[in-house]
DNA sequence: TAATGAATACTTTTT
DNA sequence: GTATTCATTA
């Protein structure tokens, strides 16, 4: 255990230390949050904590694998296993099914992803008659899920004039409706979605105090990671389980907070030390990741925000190359560049696949790049975007598996009823769901009984229906006695799913079939691995738990060696040595969706920085003048992200100038003569090579760099004193840690560290370039 | 009810 | 450019 505390620094060490209370450790990026909290894990353990009273919320399930698997190491698999560790959904979820007849549920409740979700709120607008044109069901779905992660709930609506008001005032007066009905057909299909495993969680420990004594006595210490993209239900959970102990230790960085779109509030990092008493603060700001150019270049970016707490990141790392920007003609141009320059840094420096990573705002984006890489021969994995489990082949095979363990499952249910086509057309199913909400019992209650029920059927469409109870009826007592991956193989047999594949011989049907194999593979390792575990039978209801909560990340075996394609956003906690972050371009990063606000903006330049910060020690900037989307070419702007960034830090590849001809006309375009040239930018923001050229000496850069404060927020004079009369002995003034003694000095230069005796906060070593040191004695 | 071809919307990010 | 939805016809 010491072993492992020892190779933390002082401010890593300290939060671990501290066994009880509350504590918040504000982690800039790549400063070793998740050793910190792997290692007081661990900590807390050797102090006799028994891990089944230790709960720790991660962003993703592979981030929580990850974690456990390191604490394995240290304090050994058998203590580690009882461990309480997962995301919010996966963790709640599981809570939820121990619990689950307290709130009305059966215990096999189906989760709905959103897929599921918008499916369902279509199926409302349209039996509602309303125009799908003004409600949009995806525009619903996010307001109703808006509206579940304040834990508003349909009553709450109703008794809200306001919320009422405002949605009748965007035309749509009947969006409370919707979402009653929709809540009611999911509680009905015994569904929960995304949202409902939070809110449900919240509303069992509100309704059932001895339920919420239970956990609170459970989860003696919770630790929640990424705390800065948590949302209001996640944040009430939280708050509740970790009243009675306060043993609650939250890390995050608001710089890093992201998720703002899906209900993330940024508040509930920002405003969490007047949440508790007595609250312990660490700052981890050492970045071991990534270069100085690096990290330098993303505080210059970052600074930019004005929401924000204070933290200035550093790191004792190399200057390294500047981050190198690039700009093509086309997005096929740009897709070209990053895979040759991928092959030439492969050749000269030695390189493997895996340690590239490209990086984009929108997942359309990554056709171009995948094209260039096929190209080139250059093995590379996209994550995210259409994830597998959402696929259409597989999706088929999981409804028909998901109606094996409920059979309510109404979304399921439709989807599978009439594919592969078995005579079972749209008019029945609607005669059938308007018989179901009648009754207000499921559509397979009303087939089941479909003689007993007059419906206008004949007895052709009747026999069919009663073939498809019998068969879903004969797969769960399959279920009963055999694992997953038998009743999986015999399902995609006995359905007709592989035949209708087979006889479409075309590409896609056979890319579709092998999809379907890799599914079942899925499922043997499944069974397989569980097997092994307690002797349990690799059942299918685990399984569909698994899947409904995964993701592509999760997948992720990580043993071959390919180039990673993925959005910015499924990028965050990960880290490469080579990082290209692509697209750069007004309207599309910032995203047009975001220039409407600061806080869009500034959420945007957050997810810039943290895709700069992914970048160990190289990141590439590209961006094209002109690029297809919608099946348009159209012209883009170098992004204003580009220009954000200090000079210094940058190296431009490109000439000079354009050589080739330019697409826009600048000023001809005023035929009226009412253009005032004077306001007209005459040089394109970021498109030639800056002020300062291309192979000037970079010592100029660094000696700039020297001279000039890097942290220029602070006017006094007092900020940088590496170069000054600073001597050991000296009593400094320190703006957070306040009174201190400095007992050493080290480095030269802009290296410089002091090694000061504070009287509150113990030793520290502090960089002179960035400590705001005021000498008082 | 099934199959075919035309029209349309889609692109912000995800558990 | 693509995936989904819609309308038409057999």
């Amino acid at each position: 255990m010491t072993k492992y505390i020892s190779q933390l620094n002082e401010a890593q060490q300290e939060p671990v230390f501290q066994k009880d209370g509350p504590m918040i450790i504000i982690a800039g990026a790549g400063s070793g949050k998740t050793r910190v909290l792997t290692v007081r894990i661990s900590y807390l353990m050797s102090l006799g904590v028994d891990a089944f009273n230790i709960l720790a919320l991660t962003f993703t399930n592979k981030a929580a694998r990850e974690m456990k698997k390191r604490i394995s190491d240290i304090v050994g698999s058998n203590e580690a296993k009882n461990l309480w560790m997962g995301t919010f959904h996966s963790v709640f979820a599981k809570i939820l099914r121990i619990e689950a007849e307290k709130l009305g549920y059966p215990s096999n409740f189906t989760i709905y992803d959103s897929q599921d979700s918008v499916r369902l709120i279509s199926a409302i607008i349209k039996e509602m008659q309303l125009d799908k044109d003004i409600y949009k069901p995806k525009q619903v779905f996010s307001r109703i899920s808006s509206y579940k992660n304040s834990l508003i709930t349909v009553k709450a609506y109703f008794n809200n004039p306001e919320l009422m008001e405002a949605d009748a005032m965007s035309k749509k007066p009947r969006l409370g409706e919707i979402y009653a009905n929709y809540v009611e057909r999911c509680f009905k299909s015994g569904a929960m979605d995304f949202d409902d495993l939070l809110l449900k969680t919240n509303e069992l420990l509100n309704r059932f105090p001895d339920v919420l004594a239970k956990y609170q006595d459970r989860f003696r210490y919770i630790l929640v990671d990424e705390y800065q993209d948590t949302n209001h239900s996640q944040y009430l959970i939280v708050r509740a389980l970790s009243d009675k102990f306060q043993n609650i230790c939250v890390v995050g960085d608001d710089a890093q907070s992201i998720y703002a779109f899906r209900g993330a509030n940024i508040n509930n990092i920002l405003n969490f030390q007047k949440d508790y008493d007595n609250v312990q603060t660490y700052r981890l700001e050492q970045n071991y990741r990534s270069t100085k150019n690096i990290v330098e270049a993303a505080n210059s970016i970052i600074d930019k925000n004005k929401t924000k707490l204070e933290k200035v990141v550093w790191t004792a790392n190399d200057y390294g190359p500047k981050v190198k920007v690039h700009r093509s003609i086309t997005d096929g141009e740009e897709g070209r560049f990053v895979a040759s320059e991928i092959f030439e840094v492969k050749m000269n420096q030695q390189m493997h696949n895996g340690q590239f990573a490209v990086l984009y705002r929108t997942n359309a984006q990554s056709r171009a790049i995948e094209d260039a890489l096929r190209k080139k021969d250059i093995p590379y994995r996209i994550y995210g975007g259409l994830s597998f489990y959402q696929r259409k082949e597989i999706k088929d095979v999981l409804c028909y598996l998901r109606l094996v363990i409920n059979p309510k499952d109404e979304e399921a249910l439709v989807r599978v009823i009439n594919y592969p086509a078995r005579g079972i057309g749209d008019t029945t199913v609607e005669k059938l769901t308007i018989a179901a909400n009648h009754y207000k019992r499921s559509i397979f209650e009303v087939m089941e009984n479909i003689d007993k029920i007059d419906l206008k059927l004949n007895s052709g469409t009747k026999t069919k229906l009663e073939d498809f109870v019998n068969m879903i009826k004969s797969f769960q007592i399959i279920n009963e006695s055999q694992d997953a991956f038998y009743l999986a193989e015999h399902v995609t047999k006995k359905t007709g799913l592989v035949q209708e594949l087979k006889k479409d011989g075309t590409p896609e049907g056979i890319a579709r079939l092998e999809n379907i194999e890799e599914l079942l593979n899925g499922i043997k390792d499944f069974t397989e691995g569980q097997k092994e575990v307690d002797g349990a039978r690799g059942a299918l209801s685990e399984f569909l738990e698994d899947v409904a909560l995964a993701t592509d990340l999760d997948k992720d075996t990580g043993d071959d060696d390919r180039v990673a394609l993925m959005t910015i956003h499924l990028a965050k906690g990960l880290e490469f040595p080579y990082v290209f972050i692509v697209g750069l371009e007004e309207d599309l990063f910032p995203s047009a969706m975001s220039l409407n606000t600061r806080s869009e903006l500034e959420e945007e330049r957050r997810l810039f920085y943290v895709a700069l910060t992914r970048a160990e020690h190289q990141a590439y900037l590209t961006y094209a003048q002109s690029r297809y989307r919608w099946g348009k070419l159209t012209d883009a702007e170098p992004s204003r992200f580009i220009e954000e960034i200090k000079d210094e830090y940058l190296e431009y590849m490109n000439p000079a100038e354009n050589t080739g001809y330019r697409y826009k006309p600048t000023i001809d375009l005023d035929i009226f003569g009412d253009i005032d040239k004077s306001k007209l930018r005459t040089t394109k923001p970021v498109s030639g090579t800056p002020p300062k050229r291309y192979g000037e000496e970079p010592v100029s850069s660094l000696n700039i760099r020297k001279l000039k404060p890097v942290n220029s927020s602070t006017s006094n004079s007092n900020t940088n004193l590496f170069d000054s009369k600073l001597t050991v002995g000296n009593i400094v003034m320190h703006e957070r840690f306040g009174k201190g003694e400095i007992l050493n000095l080290e480095g030269v230069g802009a290296d410089k560290k002091a090694e000061i005796k504070f009287d509150v906060g113990g030793i520290k070593k502090l960089l002179l370039k960035f400590a705001k040191l005021e000498v008082i004695g």
